[in-house]
DNA sequence: CGCTTAATGGCAGATGGTGCCAATAAAGAT
DNA sequence: ATCTTTATTGGCACCATCTGCCATTAAGCG
């Protein structure tokens, strides 16, 4: 066998492709954001999502395994920009310096134009309890992204305590600067208030390495 | 008025204590977390448990608001632990030398029975998501203590964000050295494994100051 | 024992979520 | 174009989760 899947004859309908599959389920998200702001999430049903987004309940069920699942298409879009920084961070730099001049997600809004919805949903997860539990999973998620990047760094094993710890730190450093963002934003994405959060990025990290 | 509460007549059949009804939730939480480890939770019904503990189904969901709430009681009594010896930490202490002299709520038996219950709790979070997403967030509330302590030690606002930054990641240090002592526990809770948690944690503190 | 209030249990009902099957859609083969 | 094959969708039945409501019971007190 020169490769695992080569010799396929492919027969029948192909199943959708996997971005066409993200693309509905963000869609689906974006839905469900909507209606989980306008009147919470107790009060908006999988089938409100569903009619809302113009699929059957049956098959919006199938796009998200829990109704609060359905931000994570949208939160991931801001915990993956901050691995993908982590993970350039070059050897030779500090990581406040390499954050500072490469961690612009929010504010490059050519790649994304959904960061009034993410912070939205930022938001939502400091007052709905089960909203707030999907976000706190996906984070810890996360966290194996950096602890693999720290492994690397240090030379320890990928589940070293200190790689481990370390990587719970970050993340924690990024958890508690964005959930200050997102209130900052709460009336109104600014230039300004976007620029702010690199610096309580910074701060927070300074703020970490005074522990003790 | 002297005082609010005072005058008061108090007729009819008096409200049970809050130990009472804690201690309910405690039974309540015991025979739920025995049926989720024996079975898993996606197959242990609401029904089961109230009838493990001898209640009625009806009454069992006034004690719980969520099936996955059952493991609150136990895990509270860890992370309360916890939170008590760093309210308890003295300004001229290093943080990590009054934990290594003053955490011992996981080896200290006498005050609580349930060290395998709960490192038992600890374990099943690690592969039930629902349950994880419970522990998350209490160790989130928990973050909330430890600020203050915290803010009250460095003279900073409760909600400054070096402040919450440090709590989280203390929070995270006492998250990462658990789960190991929980995994470490999987075949008998032994002296050594209880007293590997206080180095744990150490390493994890010392891992921590290593960040950028 | 009556009176009052709190806890409990039973029942109905909406919502969450899954398994199963029929219907349809998308491709290649004939 | 039609047939065959496979993937997605929708509809339906069904169990579990959790809540509101009301009757019943338990616990105190005069």
């Amino acid at each position: 066998m020169t490769d695992v899947a080569t010799e396929k004859p492919r027969r029948g309908r192909p199943p959708v492709s996997d971005e066409q599959r993200q693309r509905q389920r963000l869609d689906l998200s974006r839905h469900a954001v909507r209606l989980f702001a306008e009147r919470g999430v107790a009060a908006t049903s999988g089938e409100q999502i569903a009619q809302a987004a113009g699929v059957s309940e049956r098959t919006f069920w199938r796009y998200f395994p829990h109704k609060e699942s359905c931000v994570e298409p949208l939160l991931t879009k801001m915990v993956d920009a901050f691995c993908a920084v982590v993970r350039a961070w070059p050897r030779e730099l500090e990581l406040i310096d390499h954050l500072r001049e490469a961690y612009t997600p929010l504010l490059d809004a050519a790649s994304d134009e959904d960061i009034e919805a993410v912070l939205a949903v930022v938001r939502l997860t400091q007052g709905e309890r089960a909203l707030r539990a999907a976000y706190l999973m996906l984070r810890e998620r996360a966290e194996d992204t950096l602890a693999e990047v720290l492994a690397e760094r240090t030379g320890l094993p990928r589940d070293a305590i200190e790689v481990r710890v370390q990587a719970a730190a970050m993340s924690a450093v990024l958890k508690v600067a964005t959930d200050d963002v997102a209130r900052a934003a709460a009336d109104g994405v600014t230039r300004d208030t976007l620029e702010g959060h690199r610096e309580q990025i910074a701060a927070a990290l300074r703020g970490l390495s005074q522990v003790i």
